[in-house]
DNA sequence: CGTTTGATTGACACGAGTCAACACCAGTGG
DNA sequence: CCACTGGTGTTGACTCGTGTCAATCAAACG
């Protein structure tokens, strides 16, 4: 690999759409091309709301965001997180306005893609055009997976899962390690997300750590026994739809 | 409209797709030559399993589909209807291979389409392509629906929302009127799509029938009344992104 | 250092699951 | 034409997972 190619591949983004498609050096100094400029967003900032048009795609390169919605009632549900490497969307606004949020949860490095630049690559180049669209199908894999979490497995599980498809999705990008990550979370916005109370939350995640399948410090979580807690999540990697080469 | 056009119209899958993008009546026609020669298929069958590989795409003409997933414990969990002018995917199988599977609940009428003759007919009709990936993006959009329901909704609002979800979606495709379609599902199956139990879903229809919201007449559902019914679900269908134009 | 936000804990209420019995069909075969 | 049968709907009793409320601690922050 030359000095080039590896400075491409320090990059999240890239090294998310190399499962997606066999991409070529042109390929990958194209999609760094998009990731210039990147700015600074605070915690807890919109990048885009509900019922508003969108005009860029959101390209997370560091840091949690999520894509969430506010009930009637006033309550909150986290219905993705987009760490480093995913995005907002990369289709025309062929819909009219947002049906839901994204924010950030934590201080993130944003780059903001007039959909234009997007459209033309995708346009003059099948690869690419392959990657982000694989990158497409494996959100809507992960929210289906979401889903039959919500709805037929208890909380424990549930939020052993979560943790298990974290440490995959992050370490791909290589923001995290064999066995651990940095977890940025709040127990309010993890309890958003696995749909309980954050004081539930609490209970859960000390009965992970009593059980010995994970261990917190600070914001850093690492899972201590990985294979038991697979087991216990019920985790299966597959609908990550990582290819093999990478996913060992 | 010709007499001709009529009978394209009468098909779901090209009313539905009427919503995603201003289509031809040479649109139409193509998108009506996909659907001929369904073939009937039996209440509970699987379409495609998990960990198979996809070969062909399927429309649903008639009766209700669903995706679903069955965990290590057995539980199974429904994550989509495939309603009449639903489909499973038309991109090429850029995935490995399925990470849930597709069954019919009810007798149906399917199409099984090659995903080349998909892939022809988006390379060279702007407008059919658009109109798939806005199907694409709805069903994306529906799920994050449900996320949230199952999340923050409380049971009796959550069914209350799929009601509200579903008489939107049949009315579309002509399987539903102002107020009443057919709901050909056990409580079983409803349990398993909101996550509760068969009993508690009992409870709550008995619920939602004593608060004079809805009806049932054998398999025959009523929104009593649907002002009521969509404030006490907190639905807004917004979500589903039909054109304001048939929307109403 | 106060101040504020997030984590932790206990008490109590309630939604929802489980189990089991029973009722109610619809289809089937004699 | 009518028992038989299996699937589905219904009900009650009991248990338990989770939510809520509120107080307290701990930690981050200006």
């Amino acid at each position: 690999m030359t000095q080039n190619n590896e400075t491409v591949c320090a990059n999240p983004f890239v090294i998310r759409l190399e499962h997606g498609a066999e991409l070529t050096d042109d390929d990958r100094q194209k999609l760094l091309a998009l990731t210039v400029n990147p700015r600074r967003v605070a915690a807890r900032t919109d990048l885009i709301r509900e019922n508003e048009k969108p005009n860029d795609v959101h390209l997370v390169l560091q840091g949690f965001a999520c894509r969430y919605k506010v009930l009637a009632d006033g309550a909150r549900s986290i219905m993705a997180f987009l760490v480093p490497g995913d995005f907002s969307h990369f289709q025309k606004p062929l819909l009219d306005a947002m049906d839901h949020s994204i924010g950030t949860l934590t201080p993130s490095l944003i780059v903001d893609i007039p959909k234009g630049e997007i459209d033309s690559l995708i346009a003059g180049n099948p690869r690419i055009a392959q990657a982000l669209w694989w990158a497409n199908l494996v959100d809507a894999a992960i929210m289906r997976e979401w889903l039959a979490s919500m709805g037929r497995r208890s909380a424990d599980r549930q939020l052993a899962h979560l943790f298990c498809e974290l440490l995959v999705r992050l370490k791909t990008v290589g923001f995290a390690t064999d066995s651990s990550f940095e977890l940025p979370l709040t127990q309010e916005e993890i309890g958003d997300t696995i749909g309980i109370s954050s004081v539930h939350v609490n209970r859960i995640l000390q009965q992970l750590r009593d059980d010995g399948l994970i261990a917190q410090r600070t914001k850093m979580l690492r899972i201590v026994d990985l294979p038991r807690m697979m087991s216990f999540a019920g985790f299966n990697p597959n609908y990550l739809h990582l290819s093999a080469r990478v996913q060992s």
